[in-house]
DNA sequence: ACCAGATATCTTGTTACGCAAGATATATGG
DNA sequence: CCATATATCTTGCGTAACAAGATATCTGGT
């Protein structure tokens, strides 16, 4: 994929280390409805979330490659007649489980989170 | 600080992962109210949260460093007649406008999140 | 016919940070 | 007098996001 063009890339920012660990959860809710290959997974993040989880290629496949090591998701090659061979990527059962288990964690770190900045900071 | 006793490590998680880029956010937060001194930031933390966002100080200090260093908080040793000197730390102006931006891109970032797994994943 | 660009995958090296583990020092209670 | 609590700091490890580069195929324009 083409790096973005010009646009802002002044903050580096922290969206990349808050990015850390919540990219199996978000890679495993996108595969929840059906297979999808991952060049069409990086362009749908890009897409859909306004830039608020976009990712490179070099940062998904190895993702893929972990999840997949881990026995989350299944893999199937197709090579249609034109175009360039994709490889499709589908759940299996461990990884329903597995994406059970990181939107729990998830959830409980967010809400942590939330209600920590909702309270008043009275440390002592 | 003594490590916790046996409890339940058998989960490492992604716990540790997600942490990642939040901690200056909530380090900077808990001393938006007033000072406070690294030890004591360990413990409110482990208290407060309920697990969700323990610290070890072997993981605090460092961040304190790295605040310090950027200007973004001020420090101060206290060296009581009884008692360990303690290192007490408050937000800077620069500081209270870098919380004012994590806090920013937390919520961006978490809205994304939210967003993104409350949909049904029509890649698409 | 050719070449730029889109489509599609993979690999290597860099960087940063959370954390375990260990070191140090002072106060307190049994 | 010694274990424990309080308080700080440091070193080394593992991991994951990413930039950058490599490779290959198809499409569109001139």
């Amino acid at each position: 994929m083409a790096p973005r063009p010009g646009e802002d890339d002044d903050r580096k920012g922290i969206a990349r280390e808050l990015k850390r660990g919540s990219l199996e959860l978000i890679v495993l809710h996108l595969l929840s409805h059906g297979e999808a290959y991952g060049y069409e997974i990086v362009t749908a993040l890009t897409e859909r979330s306004n830039g608020g989880l976009e990712v490179t290629d070099g940062t998904l496949y190895p993702v893929l490659y972990r999840l997949e090591r881990a026995g989350f998701v299944a893999v199937r090659w197709e090579t249609p007649q034109r175009g360039v061979p994709r490889k499709y990527y589908r759940l299996t059962k461990s990884g329903q489980a597995e994406l059970a288990r990181l939107r729990h964690e998830w959830n409980t770190f967010a809400g942590a989170m939330a209600s920590l900045l909702r309270q008043q900071p009275e440390i002592t």
